[in-house]
DNA sequence: TATTGACTTGGAGTAAGCTCCAGATGTTAT
DNA sequence: ATAACATCTGGAGCTTACTCCAAGTCAATA
């Protein structure tokens, strides 16, 4: 699959994707003759993983510390299991903290319901 | 209330504090003699919105654009009810983001604890 | 009165995560 | 074979959100 196909398909811009393969975020990604990327269905595979956890918020450095666990080998999966661990205790606080503005922002929201219709705002500030 | 205790209270620096207010993510904030800031218990809220606001991922630039409406008057109701939504709708999405993306740990981090068991990694990419 | 310490401002610097660009090269269509 | 097009690389540039710094002011203390 070509880069263009790729961009097309994940919504990602060819630089996004050549930025991320540069850094390390995927696995280097195999060239066809004339050194143009050729993607996989794996690299597919790291692609969706990247748009996903990125998406989420997980920093690219975080996804480049995982590559290159991968990379070395089997050893590494307490470690891997290890970042994925703290990855998901980040979000899970990130959910919580959005939980908690979610619920402050309902509260406005409903305040200027009521402002709008009456004209004055209650609680508010 | 100084700059110093606020900045205690809220773990927020100093030059986070200022910055917030030079921006106008925040309205201004009262002078004592001298020129320093005093903050009154309306300014602890906003700085507490503000927080609250910022650590759900909200942009610096959607908090300066409510603290404009709010400063322009009731006539801003409908405007900043707007804003709010919108906010909110984002917060939505990124909620769904991140809870896709816990899932995905989830999987993944149970693939490992089965691999640091067995020595065999299955459906891992 | 001299100095210490907290505070001020304006502006420069930093880190993350892209995004854009120039110049080169290779592939395809005419 | 020549033009048009896609892709390549390396590096510069941009945006967001701080963060740091220098030079100055003010209040209180020795």
């Amino acid at each position: 699959m070509t880069i263009s196909e790729v961009s097309k398909k994940y919504e990602l811009s060819q630089d996004t994707l050549r930025y991320y393969e540069r850094i390390g975020a995927i696995p280097p990604v195999n060239r066809a003759k004339g050194g143009a990327r050729d993607y996989t269905e794996s690299d597919l595979g790291w692609i969706e993983l990247v748009k996903c956890m990125r998406s989420a918020g997980l920093s690219v450095e975080a996804l480049v510390q995982y590559v290159k666990l991968v990379q070395q080998g089997d050893d590494t999966f307490p470690a891997r299991r290890e970042l994925l661990n703290e990855q998901r205790e980040q979000l899970t606080a990130q959910l919580e903290a959005i939980r908690a503005a979610k619920e402050r922002l309902d509260y406005k929201i409903s305040c200027y319901d009521e402002a709008i219709k009456t004209g004055i705002l209650n609680w508010e500030l």
